[in-house]
DNA sequence: TATGAAAGAGCCCTCCA
DNA sequence: TGGAGGGCTCTTTCATA
């Protein structure tokens, strides 16, 4: 999908807050709010807007611990690899998983727990599940300080 | 704020499709409408609901680089550490900064950018600023196979 | 092909019982 | 808490450029 200024003004004031009315975008970039309305739904389908989030604050409802994780996967068993991926996409303690394209690791992610306990344990599910899993890595996190991102689009077009 | 059975579904339905009406999430949970709206807004007053996010592909508008970074710092300038954390949550290029309470780091966050040469050279600055700073550990990644959380609310009132 | 205006349906906030 | 009223929001349609 090819953006042009108005899609990049659009995308800016959006991220600004994601919650305004699609009139109120338009007062902003000049546009009416049916053309905006339009172009964000094209670009919720071109996937320029990948996803809309609402952050639960994991420690307001009971899971204080939160680990930062890097790991790698020697994968001895054909398909470990596709199925230790399926596993933490579909495990609801496993936030922001990415690949890692350098060093040591094959993945990052984060944990979250009710307590270390449950925390140690959970962990060391996978690693009795995924024989090739190392923890190459591991940081407990503090306070999150900002989430999300305002990419600050320009157009180059 | 002391959650019941009702929040927690609330809250677990909202999180599987953030954009439902609160009529649908009524149905699903057994409230009216307006019940749901008005719990829905404690939540947020209560912080429980921390952010609604729009989350933009940085690759999609131009920034294919992002790098998961650790780093500590050793404030030698009175006040280092409170300007540092300022500039970061304001730099637009920084994503998801959270304070590090294990290890030889203090702060882990990512940054995206649109070549590695502007990556290379937005680190540098910071150095040049932050005397103390130090980069623990970096780690390019690819893939992002999962954001955000669907935290599991379970209530023990 | 994208826009703006208008109509219709749906949604949320507020008030009241 | 649920229900109803009013105002706002989005989607769709249509005419226009």
């Amino acid at each position: 999908m090819k953006l042009d200024r108005l899609d990049a003004k659009i995308l800016n004031v959006l991220q600004s807050d994601p919650r305004q009315s699609a009139a109120r975008v338009g007062d902003i970039v000049g546009l009416s709010q049916s053309a905006v309305s339009r172009r964000i739904q094209a670009l919720v389908e071109a996937g320029v807007i990948e996803n809309y989030l609402v952050v639960v604050s994991p420690k307001k409802v009971g899971f204080p611990i939160r680990v930062s994780l890097l790991c790698s996967l020697h994968a001895e068993v054909t398909g470990e690899q596709a199925r230790l991926l399926d596993a933490l996409r579909n495990d609801p303690f496993v936030a922001r998983l990415s690949r890692v394209t350098t060093g040591d690791a094959d993945l990052a992610f984060t944990v979250i727990a009710q307590d270390l306990d449950s925390y140690e344990r959970h962990i060391a599910s996978y690693q009795q599940a995924f024989s090739g899993l190392r923890i190459v890595r591991r940081d407990m996190l503090g306070d999150e300080l900002k989430q999300g991102l305002s990419v600050p689009i320009e157009v180059t077009m």
